[in-house]
RNA sequence: GUGCCUUUAGCUCAGCUGGAUAGAGCGACAGCCUCCUAAGCUGUAGGUCGGAAGUUCGAAUCUUCUAAGGCACGCCA
């Protein structure tokens, strides 16, 4: 059975009011107070006094009354306000035995039962180094495909990689221009990025260079021996170096089908369009027009006959609903593209396909160098594996500082630098732009993932040396509001997920962890956990479940929880 | 020019299905380790919620207008 205080809280207004409002309607009326003093729930009756014609405090008043409820303590009419108080002892208890019971299953739903997610999220592009704006597409998508996992989801992560188009003539030209063979062997992606920045500033004054690009992702397109030899050179270079960031986020994919992958089912799709009469001619390229949808048309085929992104990720779409059935698709891309898959879905929904809305672009803002758009062209770019390595070495710098006997160093320095920088990626929500700030990123005190980590660290360490014997916390102390506000923080856990998952909005629960972890410091400093009475065990009850949400707070993120720092 | 996004404390951001004195962190200043990991805790200072009008008993939150910044607008992805 579902526990939910508000909704209970609700139930026994219902019950008061008659009919004269619906469950639904009080349940959304009802809010939490921000004041403590103001309880754990309010109703304001000021809706209640305009069908009445009645001043709110007065049926306040009388509602207050009225309330009889186990779990309600006490309900006391402040303003137009009812204020209610849970029953500390009843709450408590239920609360903290729910958790030791479900342990790191606590807050999970099955309201994604036999429901299947595709994620596509990450997507590098081939022969260009993995930038800081490609760590946001990670980790979003990987806390979501977590989140949607403890909702019971089946997910598909996948990683659609950006292995074909232009791109890749530009970088052939260059290539065969000025490249070096042993260069490229010693360092791939550097040498390729540097090819490619030389391509478009040699192509400012040479105009012609384009067009030999283009000519060679035809032949590329084409099947031409040598394109393709080269292609997957690169490509194979580049996916070892991605590969190693990868481990270090502990990320991983249940596909790897790139842009590339889609070349022999396009035909498919382009047949598809021309049979419906979609396609049309304009200025010798193929188009889909959109008019009715108020968007600028979608451009399927070149005017040399070469394909486009929007050509791929129709045949992507397809294909993922035909081998995943999919029952959302969240494309996780920044939010510059937000046109490309409106255009996407406007094409899908002219193709009478009644699952193009179940397409979700879950955009993001873009991370910014001095309040520009960083571009690899000009070679611009912050590189992820060097904010992974200072962050890690920070945290070995720290470990040593402040605990030097630690075992494992190593390990957690990893666990606490490459959390750091997840961590300070996940908290804000994501529609934010952020400028790049490596003092930022690399901060391990206030709302870091470091604080979060370390506070679980420490509720740990209390575990392992107060012995508890697994009892719960009936014997617990009602009278620290400190205690209170984490119980009143732990009961939130699931409708936190819930929220999270329905804005595919991560940050929710960076936030939410951040506030237990909080209100558990609190604690921490005003009681002695540790004192030897008869609430000792009850007390370890209490910490034990904050050390089970907060790490599965963090697992949801991507982000680990070291038992030592 | 059109569309989308953003604007809340010195800085970074919460709060946004309308509700009670607008909250954190960082930075500044002042405290707390004979006591469970000070990567912690406490306190002080700091705000015309970009601006204007409207809807409402009530607006940071909804509507319209407006300003500033960012991004995107067919042969890149």
């Amino acid at each position: 059975m579902k526990m939910n205080y508000l909704s209970q809280f609700a139930n026994t207004l219902h019950q008061i009011l008659h009919q004269e409002l619906d469950l639904s309607t009080i349940e959304l009326l009802i809010e939490k107070p921000k004041n403590a003093d103001f309880g754990d729930y309010a109703f304001p009756c000021f809706q209640l006094a305009k069908s009445r014609r009645q001043a709110p405090p007065l049926i306040a008043k009388k509602i207050s009354e009225e309330i009889s409820s186990p779990l309600i303590e006490k309900a006391e009419a402040v303003g137009g306000y009812v204020n209610v108080f849970l029953t500390k002892k009843t709450v408590t208890q239920k609360v903290l035995s729910t958790i030791l019971t479900g342990k790191q299953h606590y807050g999970s739903s099955t309201i994604g039962q036999n429901k299947v997610v595709t994620i596509d999220m990450s997507s590098p592009n081939i022969a260009k180094p993995f930038s800081m704006g490609h760590l946001r597409s990670t980790v979003i998508g990987n806390a979501l495909a977590k989140i949607f996992q403890k909702c019971g989801y089946e997910t598909v992560k996948i990683n659609h990689l950006g292995d074909w188009g232009t791109q890749f003539g530009k970088l052939i030209t260059a290539y065969k221009k000025w490249g070096d063979e042993k260069k490229v062997k010693k360092e791939p992606i550097k040498e390729l990025l540097s090819l490619y920045i030389q391509f478009h500033s040699e192509a400012e004054g040479n105009p012609s260079l384009e067009d030999e690009g283009r000519a060679w992702f035809k032949k590329l397109e084409d099947g031409d021996a040598e394109a393709l030899a080269l292609w997957s050179w690169f490509r194979e270079e580049s996916l070892k170096e991605f590969n190693k960031i990868y481990q270090l986020l502990q990320v991983d994919f249940n596909s790897f089908a790139g842009e590339a992958f889609y070349n022999d089912k396009m035909d498919v799709v382009v047949n598809l369009l021309e049979e419906q009469g979609l396609l049309m001619e304009s200025n010798q390229a193929q188009v889909v027009d959109l008019q009715d949808e108020s968007l600028p048309p979608c451009l399927i085929k070149k005017s040399d006959g070469a394909t486009l992104y929007a050509t791929r990720d129709l045949a992507a779409a397809l294909y993922r609903k035909n081998n995943y059935q999919f029952e959302q698709a969240l494309y996780v891309v920044g939010n510059e593209q937000s046109l490309h898959f409106k255009q996407l879905k406007g094409v899908l929904r002219k193709m009478n396909f009644d699952w193009a809305d179940s397409l979700v672009h879950v955009p993001f803002g873009m991370m910014l160098k001095d309040g520009k758009k960083m571009s690899t062209r000009k070679g611009k770019l912050i590189l992820l594996e060097e904010v992974l390595s200072e962050s890690i070495s920070l945290a070995s710098r720290n470990i040593e500082e402040k605990n030097p006997s630690l075992t494992q160093k190593e390990v957690v320095a990893k666990q606490v630098g490459v959390g750091a920088v997840i961590f300070h990626d996940l908290k804000n929500f994501r529609m934010n732009d952020i400028e790049f700030s490596l003092e930022d990123m690399l901060r391990f005190e206030g709302e870091t993932g470091p604080y979060i980590q370390y506070t679980n660290a420490r509720a740990c360490s209390i575990l392992r040396k107060g012995n508890w014997n697994g009892s719960d916390g009936t014997q617990i102390n009602f009278e620290s509001p400190a205690h209170w506000e984490i119980i009143s923080l732990l009961k939130e856990f699931s409708d936190i997920i819930q929220t999270s998952l329905k804005k595919y909005d991560p940050s929710q629960i960076a936030k939410y962890a951040i506030d237990l972890a909080r209100a558990f410091n609190q604690y921490y400093s005003v009681v002695r956990i540790l004192e030897d009475n008869h609430e000792l065990q009850a007390r370890l009850a209490l910490v034990y479940c904050v050390t089970v949400v907060l790490q599965e707070s963090l697992r949801l993120l991507g982000i680990e929880a070291p038992q030592e720092m």
